[in-house]
DNA sequence: CGGAATCCTGCACGATACTG
DNA sequence: CAGTATCGTGCAGGATTCCG
């Protein structure tokens, strides 16, 4: 009966993952932190996604304080999406993502692979 | 008939997370760039992964150029996992990640939710 | 000990249609 | 335009067993 009360981490590494291990969280995050963003232009800006996991990821990393949600009042409603202050200290780690990923596709490496479906980091 | 030939990514970040993108992997680069292990050994660092899914996703580390696997031919098997320069490459993502996770656990940030379980980065 | 093969299941995710 | 609701499904991933 000693089982851990829940959610204990072997390593810090988990919690961050789980805050990014959505399919799309990561990539979301990626063109937020280029500047807010509205629900549309994220949708084009990842033309993979649904309406439903673009919201339910941005639901998601709201829950988590990752990102300020903004909602106009008008008519035809307009919502912003933008990184908070726990999200932009995540600004370093998606900035060296789109570097080592630039990297990565020029060839510098050779194999390039690919396999689990699966999700987002 | 000018559908994309295959895999052309909208922002160099979805390359990352092609490669860092299963559910275990980013999780198992962060062990192993703490130095080499063997199966055992990272097995036992993440009590929540199955055999068959630890194997998988070297398999396909491996096959990526991240990791390398070398396999000591004698008798009780001894298989030992260590980075590649590829993935040595990866260690700054990956010491950020942790950081981040502690100051995340530390509760500086308030919500401390979880969602989608699905996987890793 | 490390891994391959098989079977099975759930839930993550997609498609679609509807609201304000 | 943004979001919710519902339904259906694939495939990621777990459990188990066998092999070198």
């Amino acid at each position: 009966m000693e089982t851990q009360p829940k959610s204990t981490y072997n390593i810090p590494a988990e919690a961050a993952l789980d805050v990014l291990g959505g399919k799309w969280k990561t990539l979301i995050l990626c063109h937020l932190s280029y500047g807010s963003k509205r629900t549309n232009e994220l949708k084009k800006a990842m033309p993979g996604i649904t309406q439903k996991m673009l919201t339910q990821q941005l639901r998601e990393l709201e829950n988590d304080g990752i990102i300020f949600r903004t909602v106009y009042n008008q008519v035809p409603p307009k919502v912003v999406y933008e990184m908070t202050e726990v999200g932009e200290s995540l600004k370093g780690i998606l900035d060296q993502l789109c570097e080592w990923g630039e990297k990565f596709i020029q060839g510098q490496f050779p194999k390039t692979k690919k396999s689990t479906p699966n999700g987002a980091l």
